[in-house]
DNA sequence: CTATGCTATGGAATCGATTCCCTAAAAATA
DNA sequence: TATTTTTAGGGAATCGATTCCATAGCATAG
């Protein structure tokens, strides 16, 4: 591994000179140029980043820490943010909680310790603990997918999507609609999305049967089951089903077809977060989409910004669309 | 930010000593660890990492590169990987290519300068020109997904899973049997899937049309595109068809049931990857299950060994597993 | 002709660890 | 008791950059 100080003698000039030309700063006369960069091309030199870090304090990674990278929402957003950061230099650092979190409290201490310049949070809660923490550590953070107060966030209309869901059911005529939700801890997914879905039943003057309200987890199998004690429970079956998540849609609606129970005509379904999959569905399902890639991408450009004092909107709220497939 | 100096003068120490403590290495006085190690608590002091890496020339960071983050395969790998690193003390440095065959080779590069002490390459291709910068390099890369001489690898049987996929369909009767496959120059996916299909073909004595072979890409309107192409085309319509991989056959799928052709009567269908969703379409998805996740953390192991000068395997070939499903 | 400012460059300190080498006390051995 | 070995711990160099400060030549202003 060639040094500085070897490209500073094998030009002539001190190590001094040769950052210079290295961070174009202070003097360098031309000539002194060409032949410090002539020899860092000739020795494919490129300077150590411990030794800069080590130095300036900055390392030019930023950290990621997510809950899952196995389903659509974390990947797409970690592809934006990763679009956004290698634009400017910046690398990611990965931190995986596997859903476990304890972990994402515990990586945000690990990515300081890593002196990271930034961490990109995809939250899945915004318990005091962590929020803490956040500001414990003096790195800056920005939050995804959650809203908390006073800390820089990008998230999505949750509220307003999940209410418009659930008056294009009513529009088309439902008034008995079921809702497959996850824990409120989650408050994006699990709290917003169901307080969307229960205002938009309660200003049509629509009732919600409590057993029409079912809580899963973040899988498949969970939406298979809640689809079943829906129908096995209810009093009055309902005619339409919100999941919060597509996962759960396409695991509700795999009971629905167990059953010979046929989408939309005796239950109209949809999801939330616009999976690839939903398009090629039988029926294809009607569902939300986030952009979350876009979401990444402003995710970074936030950290960014901040991380170089430049001017950022502290906390985003992303538009969202909705996509009216045949399972309505 | 507080260092090995001010522990050390806390302690009433010198640095070295406090180093000793860190590292539990040479004599320290039981009386001097306790104090040391006080302090270290008290102030929640955890020493540079770049500081250490300077020194050492280790940065207990692998980078992994990856095609895209957004399917299936590499997302396992992904978090056997993560799961592995994290448990050495070791963490993820992430560079996505969005499948750009040169940012492969970029970021080789670029991962180099950062000092990994190692790169994971879930690779799509195994040119000549990627296995020279891989040479070239001195950090050790482990290729996931594909084979190369005299590289160190984990892969995957794709020739024999392919083989016995086929061996399952002629069993069932099938005797004309399509192909989706994928460029070639993907050997595992392209080549050796294809190779397999073929000879159990041959070797039981059956003719495969050209028209039966198609070639799409990673997605899954390629598959639907495909089944298209051999539906329209083949003067000798199959009643099988095995795609490389799942997402193919769901586009496949999504054709047949578009086209009210019924499947496994009318259509067999197959796929590789063992993608969750195959699980739950309708008919499930029969397909080969590659432990993505186990093959990200042998592929983890294994570089944790070389690095660490340990024994271990050079090349991995792991096995495989059908997974028969009412699509056949 | 001297003072000032700009250009160009280098010396040396610094960042925060690790580690080689040295010294000295304590313990073991002769 | 003298000598060797083990234990304990500190000084200082080092890793590879950046950056403050000093110096010196040269052009321009006064």
């Amino acid at each position: 591994m060639v040094t500085i100080k070897e490209i500073a003698e094998m030009a002539g000039v001190s190590r001094t000179t040769v950052s210079r030309v290295l961070n174009n700063s202070g003097y360098v006369s031309e000539e002194a140029r060409k032949r410090v960069e002539k020899v860092i091309t000739e020795t494919g030199y490129a300077p150590s980043e411990h030794a800069k870090s080590l130095r300036t304090k900055k390392s030019k990674v930023i950290g990621v820490i997510l809950p899952t990278i196995q389903t659509e929402t974390p990947s797409r957003i970690v592809t934006g943010v990763g679009k956004e950061l290698t634009n400017n230099g910046y690398q990611i650092l990965l931190a995986n909680t596997n859903l476990d979190k304890e972990k994402e409290i515990e990586y945000l201490d690990l990515l300081r310790l890593r002196q990271v310049d930034g961490i990109i949070l995809i939250a899945t809660n915004t318990d005091p603990t962590l929020l803490e923490k956040i500001k414990e550590i003096k790195v800056p953070v920005v939050i995804v997918g959650q809203e908390a107060e006073d800390m820089m966030y990008v998230t999505y209309d949750d509220y307003h999507a999940a209410h418009d869901l659930t008056s294009l059911f009513i529009e088309k005529g439902h008034t008995n609609i079921a809702f497959i939700g996850v824990d409120e801890a989650d408050k994006s997914v699990g709290y917003l999305r169901k307080a969307g879905f229960l205002d938009a039943m309660t200003s049509n003057g629509l009732a919600v049967e409590p057993e029409w309200i079912q809580t899963g987890v973040f899988d498949i199998d969970s939406g298979h089951e809640a689809m079943k004690l829906i129908l096995k429970n209810a009093s009055i079956t309902p005619t339409a089903t919100i999941a919060v998540t597509d996962r759960l849609a396409i695991g509700a609606m795999s009971y629905l077809k167990e059953k010979g129970i046929r989408i939309p005509n005796q239950m109209a379904l949809a999801g939330f977060g616009a999976s690839e999959i939903t398009k090629y569905l039988d029926p294809p399902l009607t569902t939300v989409d986030y952009q979350n890639e876009k979401a990444g991408e402003q995710a970074a450009k936030q950290i960014l910004a901040k991380i170089e004092s430049k001017n950022y909107q502290k906390q985003i709220i992303l538009d969202y669309r909705l996509i009216i497939r045949k399972s309505v």
